[in-house]
DNA sequence: GTGTTTGCAAACAATTTGCAGAATT
DNA sequence: AATTCTGCAAATTGTTTGCAAACAC
């Protein structure tokens, strides 16, 4: 199945890429929506997990019930504020470390890990 | 707000002590439901939330769209099978190190971090 | 022209909630 | 008796899907 050009996708991934926050579906939806009035939710659903799938973007979950979405497709570490619920990338070059030591105690294969970190956010620290 | 004892309650703190593989709510639903037949899946996520509130059992979120739900509480790690869906526990305790390390680069407040490994547990790598 | 993408609405899955009655204290 | 908990069903949230028309190649 080959993929024909769309202005939606250009548009979805054009937004992704102006923030370093990684929204969700819902807030691309809603800023995209700015330039093309009619797209739906569904595209917009559509296209992000097309885009993840070609590895575009990153899809990530942080354990909120929500996805979001990131246009940094290089594997880093991310940061989830407590407070406000916002999605920050870290400036950690990734660890093996970790998959390292866990090999040795599991009787499976290990392929990675996932890691998000929490706590507050810059922001919200200085709100209080 | 106080709490009352409830035999549902009971019962599927007792289903969730039995098992390793931290079942969804529909899981655990299924089970209490062989001794308790009229319990509704509302009152088992509403005991999962309390329990999960009160600390006396751990809830997982991995990524796959629900929840998981964990009788021991002392933090460690999680492996999730990407063929099979499991969710097993790690036998290493958490680690600090991650987090000392990405303190130094961050602007904010971190609480925590949360990991889960994936890969192929050791029932599907066998079957392949 | 053929095949992909869109907008819309309906369908879905996981979870939460309002309510009247049952159980606990 | 007061309050919490339950079962049921309806509501909510996030996401996916079927379909006919619009668009890309």
């Amino acid at each position: 199945m080959q993929i024909k050009y769309s202005r939606q996708r250009e548009a979805i991934k054009d937004f992704l890429s102006t923030r370093k926050d990684h929204p969700t579906a819902d807030v691309v939806y809603m800023n995209v929506k700015k330039d093309y009035p009619n797209i739906s939710l569904g595209t917009v659903y559509r296209n992000l997990t097309l885009l993840a799938d070609t590895g575009e973007i990153l899809r990530i979950r942080v354990g909120d019930g929500t996805d979001h979405f990131d246009s940094t497709t290089a594997s880093h570490y991310h940061f989830v504020c407590n407070s406000c619920g916002k999605v920050l990338d870290l400036d950690v070059e990734e660890l093996n470390l970790l998959g390292n030591i866990v090999v040795n105690h599991f009787d499976g294969k290990i392929d990675g890990h996932v890691t998000y970190f929490h706590g507050l956010c810059k922001d919200c620290l200085e709100k209080k």
